[in-house]
RNA sequence: AGUGCGAUGGUGUAACGGUAGCAUCACAGACUCUGACUCUGUUUGUCUAGGUUCGAAUCCUAGUCGCACUACCA
C-alpha cells in the first residue's frame, strides 16, 4: 500500500503502537457523547475520526453514552446522536452507556475508600470553592480529610441508600490540596442527586462525577486510544491516577484541537439558546451547524465526511473558513444533483414569433456530470418566466445576456434575439420581447450561430409553483463567539428570505422531502422535511460560484 | 502569577536535518447550451533573536504571542 497522504498525528501513535505490539496490536476507540443536545459538525470530525481509526486499522469502535448528569441527560438526544451517526454511514461495534457501569463505578470507590484515597466530605459546594486555593496558591484541606476508612465507608453506604439531601455530603479523592494540577485538589467522585436518571430510573441518587466515570468507563471496554479534545489535557493524569490506583486496563488518551467554524457557533450552550429563544426553527433547522441542521439542509454526508478528511487533524487552534466545507457541498453535489429550472425573481418573455397556444417539449440532459442521468421533458410555449435579472434595457459590454438586440440560448430550447420590453406606467418592466430562431433548436442547431450566454426558463402555462428558503450564513462576523457582547447580537438578519412563489418545471411536482437538485445557474436546493404534494418548500443548501456577480461589482 | 498545550501563505494541513508541498481562497486566461463544472497559469508562508550544522520549519537556548485549567457540568 503506498501512502501517497502523509498520516496525522493519530496515525502515526497509532501504528508505532501496533508496530511495537502494543495491546496485540488491537486497536479500539469510541465515541463518547454526552445525551444532552445535538450533535454537530465539530463532533463530525470526532466520529469521523474514531470510526475511521478502527475501520483503516482493524479496530473497533464503541459508541458510549456518557450519561452521569441524569438532570441535563434525555431520551431524544440519544435517538438523534444514534440516528446522525448512521446518517454520517457509520456503524459502531458496542452500544454502551457509562450508565451501564454504575455498579462497577461504586465498587471502584469503594476500593479506593478502603486503599485511604477517598473520602466522604460534609462541605458545601461554596466552601469547596473556597478552599481549591487558586492557580498560584494551594488549597485547604478540608476538616473531613482524614475520617477513618470504617467511617467513610459507612457514610459513602448512607449516601447510596438516600440518607442525605443533594449536596448534603460528597466522595472526593483524597490526592493532594497543593498540587499545581487543580484537578488533583481532592476532586469529587460522587454527589448526591435525587433525580430520575433515562436509564437506570431511580435506582440512584448519587452520581459519579464525570472525571470519575470516563476514565474507568474507557478501561473497563479496554479501549485502546482515548481521543478527545484538548480541552481534557488536564484531566488525562487524573484518569490515569485512577487506573493505576485501582490496577485496571490502561487506555491512553489522546488530545486533538477541536475544529472551529466561520460565521457560526459550536458550543452545545449557544446552540441550545439559539433553539430555546427561538432565533431558529428548532436544533434542524438549516442554519444550525448541527449534523440534522446540515443534513435537512441539504448537505451530503460525503460532502460532511470529504470536509473532516480534507481539514485533517492536529493540535493548534484553528478557525476553518465555511467556504471549505461549502467547497465541498458543491463538490458532491455537483455530481449527484439533477439540474432543473426555477425561475425565483420572475419576469415574462414573449416569443413573439412562437404560436400562442402552442407547445413544444424538449428531452433535456438531467446531469452533465453524469452519462447515465437520463433526460426529463420540459414544455416550452410562446410566454415564458426568465429571471428578472437576466435582462437589461441598457447592459454593460460584459454582459451576455438578454438586452435589445442581444442573443441568448434559452438552455435546451432555442437560440431567441431581443427585440425590446414592455413597461407599466412606473417604468417596471412588465414583458420582454424576443424572435426564436427555429433553426437553432438545442440538438438539431443549424443556424452557425454562437452565443455567449445561455438562461434558464419555465414555460408560463405548465409553470408550477413552490416556496423556496433562501439561507445565508447565520451570523454576520466571522467569530461571533469573540466579539464584544452577546453572540446574539450578530445574527444576520437575512439568515433566512422566504421566497413564497417561485416557478419550478412540472417535472419538480414529484420532489420528495430529501432530493437534492440544482436549480440552474441559482444553487443547489433540498426538498424541506415540511414539503407535501400540496406545498412544495425548497431550501437553498449553498448557491454556485458566481463569476458574473463578481464581475458586475468591478467599476 | 502556577501548570500544560501550541505557533508554517487569508484559511486548513504536510514536510520527521537535505528543493517549504497539498487543498481552498484570491487573481489571470482557456473551455462552456449553467458567467457552474473542468483545465492552465500567477500572487501569498516557516512568531522573534541567538546557537549547533556543510545544510534548520525541523535540533538547542532565550524571548514573544495565543489557548486551556480554579463547576456537586461534560
Amino acid at each position: 500500500m503506498s501512502e501517497e497522504r502523509s498520516l496525522n498525528f493519530l496515525e502515526e501513535i497509532i501504528e508505532t503502537d501496533i508496530a511495537a505490539g502494543k495491546n496485540d496490536g488491537r486497536v479500539h476507540t469510541r465515541f463518547p457523547p454526552e445525551p444532552n443536545g445535538y450533535l454537530h459538525i465539530g463532533h463530525a470530525t470526532s466520529i469521523c475520526l474514531n470510526f475511521g481509526l478502527a475501520t483503516k486499522y482493524n479496530g473497533k469502535c464503541n459508541l458510549r453514552f456518557d450519561d452521569t448528569n441524569p438532570v441535563t441527560e434525555e431520551t431524544e438526544y440519544v435517538e438523534s446522536i444514534k440516528n446522525d451517526i448512521k446518517w454520517l454511514g457509520f456503524t459502531w461495534d458496542n452500544e454502551l452507556y457509562a450508565s451501564d457501569y454504575f455498579d462497577t463505578l461504586y465498587d471502584f470507590a469503594v476500593t479506593l475508600i478502603k486503599k485511604g484515597l477517598a473520602y466522604v466530605d460534609d462541605s458545601t459546594a461554596e466552601e469547596i470553592a473556597a478552599t481549591k486555593g487558586s492557580l498560584t496558591t494551594p488549597g485547604i484541606d478540608s476538616p473531613c480529610r482524614n475520617r477513618s476508612i470504617e467511617e467513610n465507608l459507612q457514610l459513602f453506604a448512607a449516601m447510596r441508600d438516600g440518607k442525605y439531601k443533594d449536596g448534603e455530603k460528597t466522595l472526593r479523592a483524597k490526592i493532594d490540596m497543593a498540587h499545581p494540577n487543580l484537578l488533583f485538589r481532592d476532586p469529587l467522585m460522587y454527589r448526591i442527586k435525587h433525580e430520575h436518571h433515562h436509564r437506570t430510573g431511580d435506582k440512584w441518587c448519587i452520581y459519579p462525577m464525570y472525571d470519575f466515570a470516563h476514565g474507568q468507563s474507557d478501561s473497563i471496554e479496554e479501549i485502546t486510544h482515548s481521543i478527545c479534545t484538548l480541552e481534557f489535557i488536564h484531566h488525562r493524569p487524573l484518569y490515569n491516577w485512577f487506573i493505576e490506583q485501582l490496577g485496571i486496563f490502561p487506555s491512553q488518551q489522546y488530545e486533538f484541537a477541536r475544529r472551529n467554524l466561520t460565521y457560526t457557533v459550536m458550543s452545545k450552550r449557544k446552540l441550545l439558546q439559539l433553539v430555546n429563544e427561538k432565533h431558529v426553527s428548532g436544533w434542524d433547522d438549516p442554519r444550525m451547524p448541527t449534523i440534522s441542521g446540515m443534513r435537512r439542509r441539504g448537505y451530503t454526508a460525503e460532502a460532511l465526511r470529504q470536509f473532516c478528511d480534507t481539514i485533517g487533524i492536529a493540535k493548534r487552534e484553528n478557525i476553518v473558513d465555511i467556504g471549505l466545507l461549502e467547497f465541498c457541498v458543491r463538490e458532491h453535489l455537483n455530481k449527484t444533483a439533477n439540474r432543473v429550472m426555477a425561475v425565483l425573481d420572475p419576469v415574462k418573455l414573449v416569443i413573439t414569433n412562437f404560436p400562442e397556444g402552442k407547445e413544444e417539449i424538449f428531452d433535456i440532459e438531467n446531469n452533465p456530470e453524469d452519462p447515465n442521468g437520463g433526460t426529463r421533458k420540459v414544455p416550452f410555449s410562446h410566454e415564458l418566466w426568465i429571471e428578472r435579472e437576466d435582462f437589461m434595457e441598457v447592459a454593460p459590454k460584459k454582459f451576455f445576456r438578454l438586452a435589445p438586440g442581444n442573443m441568448v440560448r434559452l438552455k435546451g430550447a432555442f437560440i431567441v434575439k431581443c427585440e425590446g420590453c414592455k413597461k407599466d406606467d412606473n417604468g417596471n418592466i412588465t414583458e420582454v420581447h424576443c424572435a426564436y430562431l427555429p433553426e437553432s433548436k438545442s440538438g438539431h442547431d443549424t443556424s452557425g450561430l454562437t452565443v455567449k450566454g445561455t438562461i434558464h426558463w419555465v414555460s408560463v402555462a405548465s409553470a408550477r409553483t413552490a416556496e423556496v428558503r433562501m439561507y445565508d450564513r447565520l451570523f454576520r462576523v466571522e467569530d461571533p463567539s469573540n466579539e464584544d457582547g452577546d453572540f446574539k447580537d450578530y445574527i444576520n438578519p437575512d439568515s433566512m428570505n422566504v421566497l413564497p412563489a417561485v416557478y419550478i418545471e412540472p417535472e419538480l411536482v414529484n420532489a420528495k422531502p430529501g432530493d437534492r437538485v440544482q436549480f440552474m445557474r441559482k444553487g443547489y436546493f433540498c426538498v424541506d422535511t415540511e414539503s407535501s404534494a400540496d406545498k412544495l418548500i425548497f431550501n437553498r443548501t449553498v448557491t454556485l460560484k458566481d463569476a458574473w456577480a463578481k464581475e458586475s461589482k468591478k467599476v
